[in-house]
DNA sequence: GCGCTTTACGTAAACGTTTACGTGTTCCGT
DNA sequence: ACGGAACACGTAAACGTTTACGTAAAGCGC
């Protein structure tokens, strides 16, 4: 096998003490036994046993996400940021993809308590009361990404849902659009779902506009084919609707392509303002004008606010909203200019 | 801390190695000593420590993977591949973004073979010998994921890059078009670059069709903004061209972008086929006919190979083509059809 | 030169498992 | 009734580290 510590101390002639001192930089060796253990090192191709130190130490130096659906646009970007900030910390990241169901997301939360790992970034979806009771058996830090919690006090890092739709519905209307429709998300959607929805409505109130139920739809899902369906029905019940703000950019881009399908050009008969970011949002054509979500930066704020927690450099629980701004493109059209 | 195997034996009256047994399926105890263990562990709560486990077992029942950026839409959907057969194996997956430079690749190795991992899963990038020397010195399985190395015989799953070029080229032909242009990759790229091209270009001498080389553009990379600026200068050097061929999804979707923005219609005067069939190909306007790469299944399919490697189930190296298909949307027209 | 601190190590226990081996009891065949 | 196999456990070593503690030598002030 592997050359262990014992081997580089009996090269060295030296005991193991004095080489885990001397891996670790710890004080109390000599420069000469210091050159001579290098050599040992050295010769003998000597890497340290991760699985040894976390049993004695109770750190596995590794973090675990829980991602639903790891192949998302979105959680991929998040994703990112969380493995950039846990490398540079010092730390690994394992994986674990929840898709949706529950049942799932327990069964990884105990390979992650049998696995020790030190801390676990957690997105999108609702923290379960399940969930919390065993995120405090396992009595390490969590950090929500791009979800909060009603219920329990997590650190979060994430935009405020609210704002971002309030703003994205007042860039429409500053662009003199009176008819606007929403192609919304799940009314069971705390996160989601419903601040954006909330959002929206009040903008609209704000500015004298008019709102109803048939300003907005409802989807299950935030994913393309749901704002490519949402269009037609949106369209029925708002006929003569010059604007619409999508409660993500895969269903914005969805409602894009049906707009094509059905002859409807973008920006000029219907002007679309979607959220996230997403990378597509700059390839589609029309460019997607899109609230933007600092997906990267906000995986790489919740991987350092985990790793502070593990370290203990900080106590306190400390949530985050991330700034969002309005990314102009091509898919928002000027009333005014016409 | 957590209850460890010694509580458990203590409360139940017996001897860690009876729990031991019981927890691990092992023969060698009375049916009444087991239901008082099992009762001790639902108690205590107890959860095994994975880490002490791997130390004596020399099995961390965790897979290193290592992706130039996790975030890309290519790696994330082949990650998810991967993230399912190995937990179906009873394996956890560290994921690694290497970016493309090389200095970070070997950092991770080193990481990854100081936690142990039992396989590694390598993707996109070229197998340096630094690198294999690595693999070597680790002792685990490896295998490849659209990629393959040249210089080395390790297992690889991937498509036929060569026959997909062709295909795609024979493909724009058999709608008629006579005057066809490729967005390629890089010339210093033997897995994604040089055969695409290989591939291209013999299709049209199979056809008598002329080729030069101002029939291809070669770029650095595979992204959007890549297939955005080639298109002007392909067009430049092939005035009258009907139709094209991307070496990925985005440099199609970007010269898809650039036609646009030219006034150039997508497909009545300009078609247009892509390479990978990521999930952006059906999401933009028109959608991407595109030679479709099973990317999730690859994933799969390479975590399912790992897995039997590890568990010595599989000796032999084996490799796996998987098979391609063309998606047809509606990025390419029928010249004949006019 | 005596006692003191400091330095440079070595010894051994501990982390939480698995497992080879040993031991006492039961049970069966003859 | 006796030898031995089968069973149900327990004991202890091992995995590769870290670290508290011990100790011998060196250095230093007086």
């Amino acid at each position: 096998m592997n050359p262990t510590i014992k081997d580089v101390a009996k090269q060295a002639n030296v005991s193991i003490a004095t080489v885990s001192r001397i891996v670790n930089g710890l004080p109390g060796y000599s420069e000469d036994t210091k050159k001579k253990v290098q050599e040992a090192i050295e010769t003998l191709g000597y890497q340290p046993n991760a699985i040894a130190r976390g049993l004695i130490n109770k750190r596995t130096q590794t973090i675990g996400v829980l991602f639903p659906e790891v192949s998302g646009m979105l959680s991929s970007e998040v994703l990112e940021g969380v493995e950039n900030a846990a490398h540079d910390g010092g730390f690994s990241v394992i994986v674990c993809n929840t898709t949706s169901s529950g049942k799932r997301t327990v069964k990884y939360l105990r390979l992650l308590q049998e696995k020790r790992v030190d801390g676990i970034i957690f997105a999108s979806e609702d923290v379960k009361e399940e969930y919390y009771k065993i995120f405090q058996e396992m009595k390490v830090p969590v950090v929500l990404v791009s979800t909060a919690s009603s219920n329990y006090n997590l650190p979060f890092v994430r935009v405020n849902d609210y704002e971002g739709a309030f703003q994205a519905t007042e860039y429409l209307i500053n662009k003199g659009h009176k008819q606007i429709g929403m192609i919304g998300g799940s009314k069971q959607d705390p996160i989601a779902g419903v601040p954006r929805m909330k959002g929206f409505e009040e903008a609209l109130q704000k500015h004298n506009l008019a709102f109803s139920e048939d300003h907005v739809t409802t989807n299950e899902g935030y994913r393309f084919q749901n704002g490519k369906e949402s269009l037609p029905v949106l369209l029925k019940q708002l006929p003569n609707m010059t604007a619409l703000f999508a409660a993500s950019d895969e269903m914005a881009i969805g409602a894009m392509s049906a707009a094509h399908q059905l002859g409807i050009k973008v920006p000029e008969e219907l002007s679309i303002i979607g959220y996230d970011n997403l990378k597509i949002a700059e390839m589609c054509y029309p460019a997607l004008t899109t609230v933007s979500q600092p997906l990267k930066d906000m995986g790489q704020t919740a991987g350092e606010i985990l790793v502070k927690l593990i370290k203990g450099e900080e106590k306190e629980v400390e949530s985050r909203y991330m700034p969002f701004t309005i990314t102009e493109r091509q898919s928002v059209c000027d009333l005014q200019d016409k």
